[in-house]
DNA sequence: TGACAAAAAGCACGAACGTTCGTATATTTC
DNA sequence: GAAATATACGAACGTTCGTGCTTTTTGTCA
């Protein structure tokens, strides 16, 4: 790796752990300078601009949510097994992965909903990713004979990114403890449901 | 109503507005003196700092919600169909209250989950109290007899408002025209699973 | 209607914003 | 080792940030 990829590589660590802080508007160039040890002009001459940036650190996310959270799933059976993988990952990648303080991909989504450009194009293809990718796990669940044939693999989507954000609400802003334990009983429900009729 | 009190609710009107569109942290005075039509001195003079504006922005929000989803609720009957009023009026709730670019208040407690001050105590605030009038709602259900009575009220508070945020972000984000009709099969699918054994 | 208070504007401040320079120092390539 | 390039720096640009002051306009009430 050239020195010039691993200091970018260096920024973009710092860009994630700012905006699991306080979120993608809070990352300025000066700041994030100043985090990563470099000055404002010799960090800016890594991206064209500020939106470049904020562009680089979206996808840097989505790389790093890849590797935390599908990569190692593989590891388990498909099907059922693999599903619980995705969500167990997936409760605690900002853990895993140093993000503490937030996922910075729910950030973005939150604050370039409205705001159409570069960043806002570059969450939506993340979050369309990732939904393909889960309605994959599901139907390759269906096809493993652990959910019914009939199954609405959207809808079964869609309850399962609902556990996630009430998990996440739950645990980051009102530090409830109980937000674990709920958000398994919920998705356990869900599989139940989805079980073949007998 | 004075006039000074009539400007400062057109200006927290234009907050919440810009709230919706761009996110707490964009709630800058002279952004936001702007759009109420008013110099930056005049209207900082309304608040001591940009904080208080924030707090008495969460607490307008804060306001609205109760008035647009709680209150309308109450012409309901207690129990299950209140509960139906409640979700039906959550979902549309930005629009019907004129915030049709995004919760205000979900902008916060993403923003704000980690920057302990008052801003956050507001945010935590507003949904435990959220957190306990619907489970109340839940309480009265079991009472009516609609659901069963040894259901965990917490744990469907926590499923609602999955299903809930799930709504919000299909519908923001992605844009996806079934967000409503899946949220509305979800949280059918919660009733009949909290419903009393036979 | 005139006195007094309340509200808004005007103005200025220091700091931080994103961005653009020119220049110096490493690093790579020959 | 020399030439070429990549990388980083410091200074400065104009703008906007939040926040104080002072002055002017506006509303209120005897």
């Amino acid at each position: 790796m050239n020195k010039g990829e691993h200091t970018r590589a260096a920024i973009l660590d710092a860009a994630l752990a700012q905006a699991s802080e306080s979120g993608f508007e809070s990352l300025t160039i000066g700041s994030l300078a100043e985090r990563a040890g470099l000055s404002k002009s010799g960090l800016f001459a890594h991206f064209g601009s500020r939106e470049e940036l904020q562009v680089a650190a979206i996808e840097a996310a989505a790389a790093r949510f890849t590797q935390t959270v599908f990569i190692p799933a593989l590891k388990a059976r498909r099907g059922l097994p693999r599903l619980r993988a995705l969500f167990d990952h997936w409760l605690d990648w900002t853990k895993r992965s140093g993000l503490a303080h937030g996922c910075p991909m729910q950030a973005a989504a939150v604050e370039f909903d409205d705001r159409p450009g570069p960043v806002r194009n570059a969450v939506i293809e993340h979050f369309a990713r990732l939904e393909r990718e889960l309605v994959r796990a599901v139907e390759l669940a269906i096809g493993e004979g652990h959910f019914r044939t009939d199954l609405d693999t959207g809808q079964f989507v869609f309850d399962m990114m609902g556990v996630i954000f009430a998990y996440y609400h739950n645990a980051r802003l009102i530090k409830g403890e109980k937000a674990e334990s709920r958000a398994r009983i919920a998705f356990e429900r869900l599989i139940a449901a989805a079980a073949p009729v007998a």
